[in-house]
DNA sequence: CCTTGACTTGGAGTTAACTCCAAGGTGTAT
DNA sequence: ATACACCTTGGAGTTAACTCCAAGTCAAGG
């Protein structure tokens, strides 16, 4: 799978993949004898997440000290673990966080619509 | 109220809040004589808004459209209704997208806890 | 064979949203 | 009255995450 095609499934640009690649987001994606990126099964689970998490808002520099430790030949699992209860906390307060503000843009949309149909005014 | 103190209620900086006013994403904040922010009622409701909308993801440029339409003597009352609604779907995509990341999460977390405790390597 | 479109690299440029700084004013407590 | 913490402004600097560019390579169609 080319480079282009893996884009226009995951909703990237060519850019972004071989930015990540670079940053160390995801390991090193296998390669043609050319050089060009050839995405195998498991290089596309690997884009997957780290598209996944980047859309929940987790800072790439958190994606790559998980690689990092994954790549470790020690035993990391319990700071692995660490991170994604970290990465798992903050996904949550970030989703209230969305929570609250559409609780108060419902309360302003129906404000809102009372005033178009009153024709009142409105302050904001 | 100074802008000190409103930062300790809101978790913002200073120089945060005297940036959304420059740049127009809170109107202009009432001072006293000598020219010292006093955060009054109507202002802190501005502060408490625009803090939450940019906490939910919502770009400050979008804040500062809504806050001229506001100011516009034009009725401008359906395309504010608009903005509200167009916001409304951003946030909720950004609510899913922290929801299916923290499945994954979850999922990993579950195999990252059976693989401490039995001991197996478990890959990534 | 030649064009055309997609691919490669390293490196530079852009954007949003702060964040910091210098130089100075304010106001409460010792 | 003088120290001290906190406030003011305009403007410059920083950071994260892309995004673009130049110069060149590769693969399929005519």
């Amino acid at each position: 799978m080319t480079i282009g095609e893996v884009c226009a499934a995951y909703g990237v640009t060519p850019d972004t993949l071989r930015y990540y690649e670079r940053a160390g987001v995801i390991p090193r994606v296998t390669r043609t004898p050319a050089g060009i990126r050839d995405y195998r099964e498991e290089d596309l689970r690997w884009v997957e997440k780290a598209v996944c998490m980047r859309d929940a808002g987790v800072p790439i520099e958190l994606l790559v000290r998980y690689i990092q430790l994954c790549r470790d030949d020690r035993d990391t699992l319990r700071e692995r673990e660490e991170i994604l209860k970290q990465t798992r906390a903050r996904i949550v307060e970030a989703r209230n966080k969305c929570d609250a503000a559409l609780a108060r843009l419902d309360e302003k949309i129906a404000a809102m619509e009372t005033a178009i149909a009153t024709g009142t005014p409105a302050e904001f």
